[in-house]
DNA sequence: TGGAATAATAAGGTGAGCCATAACATTTTA
DNA sequence: TAAAATGTTATGGCTCACCTTATTATTCCA
């Protein structure tokens, strides 16, 4: 298993797989659509993949990373989150921009200077967005954190991680404050796929399901 | 002029040609070498960015940057010495890698970054290497040292910067200690393009021409 | 179980950026 | 001034990652 070096296709192809993953297969056109390509494409692309053994396709049942795409997707994600606090911390970029600009970083960046990036942080667990940012070694943090659009009306829980890469979509979900942390309780799911009524901090807001879906949230613990 | 986005190989061509120019057109052929590609792929490459505007080729006698592909030069040029910067200052990472690692970085470094960048690191006026970062405007800083090649035997002399780009040149000009601010005596010229010897912190090295000429010195001015 | 929806494959095409080989034009220099 | 060196153009080919259109295969559900 060589590391030669992977076209940013291959890295974003991947990372995809990584961010659709839970648990089961995913299935080529939500990858496809996921990266703005045709069905067609993803289907070669993932022909490719799997002949240099990054991926498993099994045929009308969807795509799964192998070990060494996995350790491949997971170096990616891991290069981007700790781009995004640099970006964030440091640079004091808007919150909502940060996956884009470091969507580009990723694949530029060396093994040398991701590591070094990491000590400088100082190690940071999340990414600004409270998404894990996997260690050295390439174990992708497998989250069982609960979507808000999952939550029944009612309750109240604690957002904690936003797993939202546009950054229109991004800024939407920062104006309407549910950044990680802020308590959030459901206060009515309209029928028929409707927006979910929430209340947080005070306000009442209507969120799409579609974006809710985007949304992590944990018990409040204390 | 609008300004589009830009494919990698652009910005490198119009890099490499910025990095070249002292002056007078560049050939083609140094364009190919410095990049390493056929003088053919040169040529059709140069075709290409004749077309956008960015170069005005005269046939047999080389090619110039326009007012336009000097301005995205330029901004090439200081994304990659303020990442150089970065690396270097904050990441600690290794004085003859920088460039390599920069290189990489340029390309997938958005406005917003560069300027947050410079911010960042204080508006810095030269890279590690010595050599001058562009202002945001894209003025290119015409730097009239002389490089150590052109130095008459006897003289001493200050180094100012190294404009080397391979890191196994850099490693090897760290290895002689020949890093900016460092006074070197010219003791002596071997003939037919032989080496220079030249006497720096006590000890006499021998440097290849090649590599003097990537070099530049200025006169001890206090 | 049969049709609808979804998935896969086949065939042909695009553009960018590279390659090699060969022929031809110009400039340099011996 | 002629030959060598350098530069240019033509031709054909390659890979990657995308596209469209059309056909075929499978799965799901009513």
């Amino acid at each position: 298993m060589t590391t030669r070096q992977l076209s940013e296709s291959t890295e974003m192809y991947l990372k995809a797989m990584a961010e659709l993953d839970n648990g089961e297969a995913v299935s080529i056109s939500r990858l496809a659509e996921r990266l703005s390509v045709t069905p067609v494409s993803a289907n070669e692309m993932v022909r490719r993949l799997g002949e240099q053994g990054l991926v498993l396709h099994t045929p009308y049942k969807g795509v799964n990373l192998t070990s060494s795409g996995r350790k491949v997707a997971c170096n990616v994600v891991r290069r981007q989150r700790l781009w995004e606090c640099f970006l964030y911390d440091h640079l004091k970029l808007e919150w909502a921009q940060l996956y884009e600009l470091a969507c580009s970083l990723e694949h530029a960046t060396a093994p040398e200077v991701t590591d070094a990036l990491a000590v400088f942080l100082g190690n940071p667990k999340t990414c600004p967005h409270g998404n894990p940012i996997p260690d050295e070694n390439g174990s992708f943090p497998n989250v069982n954190s609960i979507s808000l659009s999952e939550i029944p009306v009612g309750e109240t829980v604690r957002v904690a991680s936003i797993r939202a890469t546009s950054t229109e979509a991004l800024k939407h979900i920062q104006k309407l404050d549910l950044l990680p942390g802020r308590e959030v309780t459901v206060l009515e799911a309209a029928p028929m796929d409707g927006p979910l009524m929430l209340r947080t901090a005070g306000k009442e807001i209507a969120l799409g399901l579609l974006m809710a879906e985007l949304i992590f949230v944990e018990p409040i613990s204390n």
